[in-house]
RNA sequence: CGCGGGGUGGAGCAGUCUGGUAGCUCGUCAGGCUCAUAACCUGAAGGUCGUAGGUUCAAAUCCUACCCCCGCAACCA
C-alpha cells in the first residue's frame, strides 16, 4: 500500500443555519473519503467546521440581545453535535472566531497586500436600504420615471462604498492555463465546464472588505475594515494544517493533497476565488474541488420559505444512522442532484439493506451457527472457481480504489452491491441446505467460502456504514482490522462467531 | 436571442463525447427454492429514447429548428 497523505475538508458551515440535509450529506460523503482513504492505508486529516463571521450574525445576534461571539458560541455547538450524530471521524473541527484561523486569514491577506494584488478603491452600485443589500442593475426593475426599484418593490439608491479589491481579473488567463493543465481539478467534468466558461466571461476584481458592520477579522493595518467573509472563511481549510503561517510544521505536508468537497452553490468560490488567491500568493493550490449536487425534498426545492427543510437527526432517529448513511450515499450518482423521499429512503433499507445484504449474512451465518456450533468450519479441496471467488478481492479492490479516486463514492457502493449480490447467487446456487443432507464436505466449504465474502463486505461497507461494518465483523469475530489488504491475511477458518443478530429490521412501506 | 442542466418501458436513472442488436434498480407477473429478516435465485411482459426535419448503409447517440421542465444570473456562505 502506498502511504501517502490525505487531506479532505468539508465547507465550514455558516452558524447562522440550523443542520439540513445537505449539511449531513457533504459530511457524510466527506467522511466516507476519509474512511476509505485511512482503510486504504493513508494518513489523513478530515476537517469540517463552522463559518461564524458577517453581517447575519451581528444582525442576529443584535436581535437575540447576545455578543456575535455568544450567538456563534451556541450554534457552532449545534454543527459539534452532528458531527457526532453522523459519526463523523473528522480529526479537527475549526470555527473561523479562533485565533488560529484569524492569524492566518490574515497572513493570507498579508501575501496578498505585500504582492500588489490588493488595493483600496470604492465600491458602487445599487443599493436597497430596506434590503441591506446590493443589486445589479439587471436584476432591478426599470420604472418609467428612470429609477430603479426592486422586485418587491423598495427603492434602491446609487451608493459608494470604500472597499479593498483583489485583482482577481488580472488572473483570468492564468486560472484557464491551470484548468487546462489540471483537468482533474474540478470535478464533476460538467462542474468543470461550468466554471471554466464562467472565467472565460471575463473576471471582475472583488470587493475584498467591508465598512459596514464589524463582526469579522480586520483587515491589517486597517482596522475600519473587515476581510470579506469568502477570504476569511476558506483560510479555514489550511488553516487547520497550520499552512498559512511562517512557522510551517509536519502537518502542514497534508495541504499538497488536499480534496475540498462543497454543494455547487459555493463552487464558483472554491474553484475560482480561491485557487486566485493561492495563486496571487504564490502558494500550492488543493488538488481537488469536487462539487456534488442539490437535494429536493418529495420532488420539491427545499427552502425554508417553504417550510420543508429536512431535519437529518429527524430522519436518523426514526431511520438509523447507517440507513441513513446509505440512503444518500447510494440513491444519487454523486455529483447529482437528487430527490430525498421518504418512499425512496423505505425502498432501499427494505431491498438493499434489509434483503440483500442483511438476509445474506443472516442465512448462512446462522447455518454456521446450528450447524457447527457458530465454528467457521474449515474447506477442504475447495474448486478453482471458490478460490477465484475469494481471491477476486485483490482484483475488486484495485477497482474501487480507481473508482475513488475521482471521488465516484455511488459507483463505489454499486460495486459492493453487486459482490453481496453475486453471494447471495453462490449461496443460492450452491443449496447448503441439501449439501447439509448429503455432501458434508461441500456444506462446509459453501458456507466458508460465504463467510468469506461477508467478511469482505464487511470491510469494504466500513466507509459507508461504519456501525454495520463493526457489527459484521464482530459477528465473524474478526477485531483489530485497520486497513483493506489486513482482511486477505485473516484466515477465518476455525474462528467461533459471535451472537447472530439481524442487521437491518425491514421497515414498513 | 442571458448561461447551464435535463426530457429514454409504471417510477427513478445509465447509455449520447468515441453512431452499429436499448441497459440498470425498484415495481408488476410467472417459475424455482425453502437456509434466511414472506427474504433469495431464474425468467417474462412493458420503451417508434420530447417534437419535426437533415446527414449516413445505419442515429437515443451527429447537425438544424422548435416545444416542455429545472437551476443559476456574481460580491447574499
Amino acid at each position: 500500500m502506498s502511504q501517502k497523505k490525505e487531506f479532505f475538508t468539508t465547507p465550514i458551515y455558516y452558524v447562522n443555519d440550523v443542520p439540513h440535509i445537505g449539511h449531513a450529506y457533504t459530511s457524510i460523503a466527506v467522511d466516507f473519503l476519509a474512511r476509505f482513504s485511512r482503510l486504504n492505508g493513508n494518513e489523513v486529516r478530515f476537517l469540517t467546521g463552522t463559518d461564524e463571521h458577517g453581517l447575519k450574525i451581528q444582525k442576529a445576534a443584535e436581535i437575540a440581545s447576545i455578543s456575535p461571539i455568544d450567538l456563534c458560541n451556541k450554534n457552532s455547538i449545534i454543527f459539534r453535535e452532528l458531527t457526532k450524530k453522523l459519526n463523523l471521524s473528522n480529526d479537527d473541527f475549526i470555527r473561523t472566531t479562533e485565533t488560529r484561523h484569524k492569524s492566518g486569514a490574515s497572513h493570507l491577506w498579508k501575501l496578498l497586500f505585500e504582492n500588489g494584488d490588493i488595493y483600496l478603491d470604492e465600491y458602487t452600485g445599487w443599493y436597497s436600504v430596506n434590503d441591506e443589500t446590493f443589486y445589479n442593475e439587471k436584476d432591478l426593475i426599470k420604472q418609467e420615471n428612470g429609477s430603479f426599484k426592486t422586485i418587491t418593490g423598495g427603492p434602491v439608491e446609487w451608493i459608494k462604498e470604500e472597499s479593498y479589491f483583489f485583482k482577481l481579473s488580472k488572473y483570468q488567463e492564468r486560472l484557464l492555463d491551470y484548468y487546462d493543465k489540471h483537468p482533474d481539478f474540478i470535478l464533476p467534468e460538467t462542474k468543470r465546464n461550468e466554471v471554466i466558461n464562467f472565467v472565460k466571461g471575463g473576471l471582475r476584481d472583488l470587493s475584498v472588505s467591508r465598512t459596514s458592520f464589524n463582526w469579522g477579522i480586520s483587515v491589517p493595518n486597517d482596522p475600519n475594515h473587515i476581510m470579506y467573509v469568502w477570504l476569511d472563511a476558506l483560510t479555514s481549510y489550511p488553516n487547520s494544517i497550520n499552512f498559512l503561517t511562517d512557522n510551517q510544521d509536519e502537518m502542514s505536508s497534508f495541504w499538497s493533497n488536499a480534496t475540498h468537497i462543497v454543494g455547487k452553490d459555493i463552487l464558483r468560490h472554491h474553484a475560482v476565488y480561491w485557487p486566485a488567491f493561492l495563486i496571487a500568493a504564490k502558494l500550492e493550490l488543493p488538488k481537488r474541488i469536487y462539487a456534488h449536487g442539490w437535494w429536493t425534498n418529495e420532488g420539491n426545492k427545499i427552502s425554508k420559505s417553504l417550510g420543508n427543510v429536512i431535519d437529518p437527526v429527524l430522519i436518523i432517529n426514526e431511520y438509523g444512522l447507517d440507513q441513513f448513511r446509505y440512503f444518500v450515499l447510494r440513491e444519487v450518482p454523486f455529483g447529482n442532484d437528487g430527490d430525498f423521499s421518504i418512499k425512496a429512503l423505505k425502498n432501499r433499507i427494505n431491498s438493499d439493506l434489509a434483503n440483500d445484504l442483511g438476509n445474506l449474512c443472516q442465512r448462512s451465518l446462522t447455518m454456521i451457527e446450528k450447524s457447527f456450533d457458530s465454528i467457521i468450519p474449515s474447506p477442504s479441496n475447495l474448486t478453482d472457481d471458490n478460490i477465484d471467488l475469494i481471491k477476486n478481492f485483490n482484483h475488486r479492490l484495485e477497482h474501487l480504489i480507481d473508482k475513488i479516486s475521482v471521488q465516484d463514492i455511488t459507483g463505489y457502493i454499486k460495486n459492493v452491491w453487486e459482490l453481496i449480490s453475486l453471494s447471495n447467487k453462490f449461496f443460492n446456487d450452491s443449496k447448503p441446505w441439501e449439501l447439509k443432507k448429503n455432501n458434508e464436505n461441500e456444506y462446509k466449504n459453501v458456507l466458508y467460502v460465504t463467510a468469506n465474502l461477508i467478511k469482505q463486505i464487511g470491510i469494504l461497507i466500513n466507509p459507508i456504514m461504519p456501525e454495520t461494518s463493526e457489527k459484521i465483523l464482530y459477528m465473524l469475530n474478526i477485531n483489530d482490522i485497520n486497513q483493506f489488504h489486513q482482511i486477505n491475511d485473516i484466515d477465518i477458518s476455525g474462528i467461533k462467531l459471535n451472537e447472530i443478530t439481524p442487521l437491518f429490521p425491514r421497515v414498513d412501506k
